[in-house]
DNA sequence: ACCTCCCTGGCC
DNA sequence: GGCCAGGGAGGT
């Protein structure tokens, strides 16, 4: 059931997404970046993503939904997947194999947790880019899954300042990020996601994601750096807030 | 290659 | 009453 057809703007057919659904059983799962992908029989894949303050939550249908459920796939046993999303940036798809090759989904870059780029080939893809590396860390097509908070912890344990031009960091300091970002989506996960004040983004349970006391750049504005002492500041890049260090990113 | 817009709850 | 946060599609 739909009752918000904004989370499924990127279904060509609207009426696709249940007639694609109906009937399938369950093959698989997967993640690719910020996508949920559930294998469908029949050639067909489930895609979730959640934005910013989207949720999943498998429950008996006869429970009452959470507020802001928007999108409720029914299961065979009388449980029910629900989408539950407040700000409804996350959306939900259902697509053939043929349409997952197309755009926008074929213009993925690889995981960056699951196939990073290698040194050489990160070099190459940042090759005379000007752009600043803060930005294209949030640009998907390089390397998928990393978000405004995470970008900004990586660039913070890798000791390199987010307007650097992407073209200019050298094989060391690619070599440092790349680590810096397996380190902190590693340890953004196990500590279960990184909750905020607005508390928009909560595990399936409710519970609240604890990476927020292990941030050490973002949301710190004005607060010691706790690696050099000196002051975090917030910078807007490409409309995005950007927390660092002047004293020891460089 | 860049900016704008979408959306909502919470806070100033 | 207005601003802000987030991800990404789409337009210039």
């Amino acid at each position: 059931m739909v009752t918000r057809p904004r989370m499924l703007r990127l279904q060509e057919q609207p009426t696709d997404f249940a007639r694609r659904l109906e009937g399938r059983r369950i093959a698989g799962t997967a993640r690719h970046g910020k996508h949920l992908l559930v294998g469908l029989d029949g050639g067909v894949t489930w895609i979730i993503h959640l934005g910013m303050s989207g949720r999943i939550s498998v429950a008996d249908g006869a429970a009452p939904a959470p507020a802001h459920t928007h999108v409720t796939v029914e299961l065979d046993d009388g449980s029910e997947v629900r989408f539950t999303d407040p700000r409804t940036f996350g959306y939900t798809v259902a697509l053939l194999d043929d349409e997952l090759d197309a755009a926008p989904y074929a213009r993925y870059g690889p995981d960056a947790l699951a196939a990073p780029p290698s040194v050489a080939v990160l070099t190459d893809r940042l090759d005379r880019r000007t752009a600043p590396i803060k930005a294209l860390l949030l640009d998907q097509r390089l390397l998928a899954g990393v978000g405004n908070i995470y970008a900004d912890e990586a660039l913070f344990a890798a000791g390199i300042a987010p307007h650097r031009k992407g073209g200019d960091l050298d094989a060391g300091e690619l070599e440092r990020l790349l680590a810096a970002i397996d380190e902190t989506l590693t340890a953004g996960i196990a500590a279960g996601g990184t909750t905020l004040e607005d508390l928009a983004y909560l595990l399936p349970d409710g519970r609240a994601g604890e990476f927020t006391t292990a941030l050490r750049a973002y949301g710190r504005e004005g607060e010691p750096c706790v690696r050099c002492g000196g002051s975090i500041r917030r910078d807007v890049i490409r409309n995005r807030s950007t927390f660092w260090c002047l004293g020891c990113q460089r």
